[in-house]
DNA sequence: CCTACGATCTGCT
DNA sequence: GCAGATCGTAGGG
C-alpha cells in the first residue's frame, strides 16, 4: 500500500533537496485513476533565482507559491500548456518544484486519449505541458492540497540513489542571469519519459 | 487601455 | 531548426 506523502516531507524553504526526493515518487489524480512516477524535476525558489516567477515579489498570479508546504502552483504557460508545481516553503517564503517528467504507471489508456497520441509514445507525459494534459490536471487545482487534495503524491518505496539522479540546468530560462547556470534541474539516469529539452 | 511575452509543444522544413 | 498556436499576466502610458 503506497504512502501519501506527510506535510512535513516538503516543509522546508528550500526547494533543491525537495526536488531530489520527489524522483521515485507518485503523482496520482485521485478521482481519475490515473498515476506516474515522476521522473523529472526543477528546483525555484529563493531572493537570487531571477528564473522564478517570484523573483519580482507577490503578485496575484504567483500567490500561491507563497502559500503552505505540500500544495499546489498551477499557472498558463504560452497560453496553452499547464505547469504543475509543487511549493515547499513555509507560509510566506516562494520556493516550488516544478514536475517537469513523469513515467504512467496506472490510466495509461486514458491518458493517451487526452494526449492524442499512443499508450507507448513518450511523448504521453515527457514535459511539463504533456504531463499534465495527460494526467487531466486542471488550472483550478492552483492551491490545492497534495496531502488531501484531487492531487497526491505517494510513496511505494522506490529509492532513487543520488548516483542514479542527474543534475544539469533548468529549461527555458536562459533570460535568468547567473542564475540560469543553476544546476536546479534534476532527472533519473537513462529514463526514457525525460523530457528532450535541452538544459 | 494597450502591448509584449513566457518555467512549451507540435508539425513542418 | 524554426514558426505558430493562444492567453493570462505584468508593466507602461
Amino acid at each position: 500500500m503506497n504512502r501519501i506523502l506527510p506535510r512535513s516531507f516538503y516543509d522546508g524553504k528550500n526547494p533543491v533537496p525537495v526536488a531530489r526526493a520527489l524522483l521515485g515518487k507518485i503523482i496520482r489524480v485521485t478521482r481519475d485513476g490515473c498515476a506516474g512516477r515522476i521522473v523529472e524535476t526543477e528546483a525555484y525558489g529563493g531572493p537570487l533565482d531571477r528564473a522564478s516567477h517570484a523573483w519580482r515579489g507577490k503578485t496575484p498570479r504567483n500567490e500561491s507559491m507563497f502559500g503552505p508546504p505540500g500544495t499546489a502552483y498551477i499557472y498558463l504557460c504560452y497560453g496553452i500548456h499547464r505547469m504543475m508545481n509543487v511549493v515547499t516553503g513555509p507560509v510566506g517564503v516562494a520556493a516550488a518544484v516544478l514536475i517537469r517528467g513523469v513515467e504512467p504507471l496506472e490510466g495509461a489508456e486514458r491518458m493517451a486519449r487526452r494526449r492524442r497520441v499512443s499508450a507507448s509514445d513518450f511523448r504521453l507525459t515527457a514535459g511539463p505541458g504533456a504531463l499534465t494534459q495527460a494526467l487531466g490536471i486542471l488550472i483550478r487545482w492552483d492551491r490545492c492540497d497534495l496531502v488531501c487534495g484531487p492531487i497526491r503524491i505517494e510513496d511505494d518505496g522506490v529509492r532513487v540513489p543520488r548516483s542514479n539522479i542527474k543534475e544539469g540546468r533548468r529549461v527555458g530560462v536562459s533570460h535568468a542571469g547567473p542564475a540560469a547556470n543553476f544546476p536546479w534541474r534534476f532527472s533519473i539516469r537513462r529514463n526514457p519519459w525525460v523530457s528532450r529539452a535541452r538544459g
